[in-house]
DNA sequence: ATGCCGTCTCTCAGACGA
């Protein structure tokens, strides 16, 4: 069985670039994030011509998350139980107390979740496509929201452990879990992605009996999945690892092959991400 | 370097990303 993830930056931008990989790479499961579009958009047709069924969540503009299986795909879930949404900055600061529309309090105090994860059964594994916040800056609000996003994606995931069949939680965490994972530490001091807390999350995802499959990098020492469109950054490898394959421990003790591949972040219009890609042996 | 690129939308400017 042949899984992968992928933060496409947009699904329709990305459509022939996805499709061509597809037939290509011929996963059996395929996570993707940052769709940036809506279920109903999903371009569920054009994938399936290569025989994949789909699972989408997503509502818009920003975020976006789906599940693309050859290998069956039953009990979709959209989200998890107990995720947060984001609820902007602290209102009991002065200045947002003054407001006086009810139904803008009622929105902001209960704000539903974005579309940054989707579960689905496939061939007998759990899979979740994950699409953690970015968190902006520590002392934004964004930062909090992150943090409680994983928080609950824990608490979540705690319970689907529990039951001790085969699951995967992968996809784009936001998180780089060592200073080996970013291209230069010093650049990311104070920032997003490498905090402690951050970290942390990691490790407590960890603890719940979840095994990080660290991808072979196939060109150079790291295995980074990022890296900025900007100033030349992938031609220079300085990259990030921020794409993340979570399994249980029997499913990654049956991984047969890991890497990245970074053919699909060269030419003209990739993603900013690669694919992560993991071959796991059959259960005997 | 508050920059660089790319994608999105109540588009030709601003927000967001990490």
């Amino acid at each position: 069985m042949r899984l992968a993830t992928w933060n496409v930056n947009s699904v329709k931008a990305r459509l022939p670039r996805l499709l061509a990989w597809l037939d290509e790479t011929r996963p059996d499961v395929l996570c993707l994030q940052e769709t940036k579009c809506r279920a109903d958009l999903f371009p569920a047709a054009e994938v399936a011509e290569l025989g994949y069924e789909t699972a989408a969540h997503g509502d818009g503009r920003w975020n976006g998350v789906a599940v693309l299986s050859k290998a069956g795909l039953e009990n979709i879930s959209l989200g998890f139980p107990g995720e947060p949404g984001y609820g902007g900055e602290d209102l009991e600061s002065p200045e947002v107390a003054q407001i006086e529309l009810p139904e803008l309090v009622e929105a902001a105090a209960l704000p539903g979740p974005e579309a940054r994860a989707i579960g689905a059964t496939c061939g007998g594994i759990r899979v979740w496509s994950l699409y953690a916040p970015n968190g902006r800056t520590p002392a934004s609000a964004h930062y909090r929201y992150k943090l409680d996003w994983f928080a609950a994606l824990r608490a979540a995931l705690a319970d689907e452990v529990a039951e001790g069949r085969p699951l995967v939680a992968c996809g784009d965490f936001n998180v780089a879990p060592d200073d080996a994972d970013v291209w230069d530490p010093s650049v990311f001091v104070d920032s997003t992605h490498v905090t402690a807390p951050e970290r942390q999350a990691l490790a407590e995802l960890r603890a719940l009996g979840l095994h990080d499959v660290v991808p072979t990098p196939m060109k150079g020492p790291f295995p980074y999945t990022y890296w900025d469109y900007r100033a030349g950054m992938f031609h220079k490898n300085m990259g990030m690892r921020i794409d993340l394959f979570y399994a249980t421990e029997a499913l990654s003790g049956r991984v047969a092959a890991a890497y990245v591949d970074r053919e699909a972040r060269k030419g003209k219009g990739p993603s900013d991400h690669a694919p992560v890609v993991v071959d796991v042996q059959d259960d005997d």
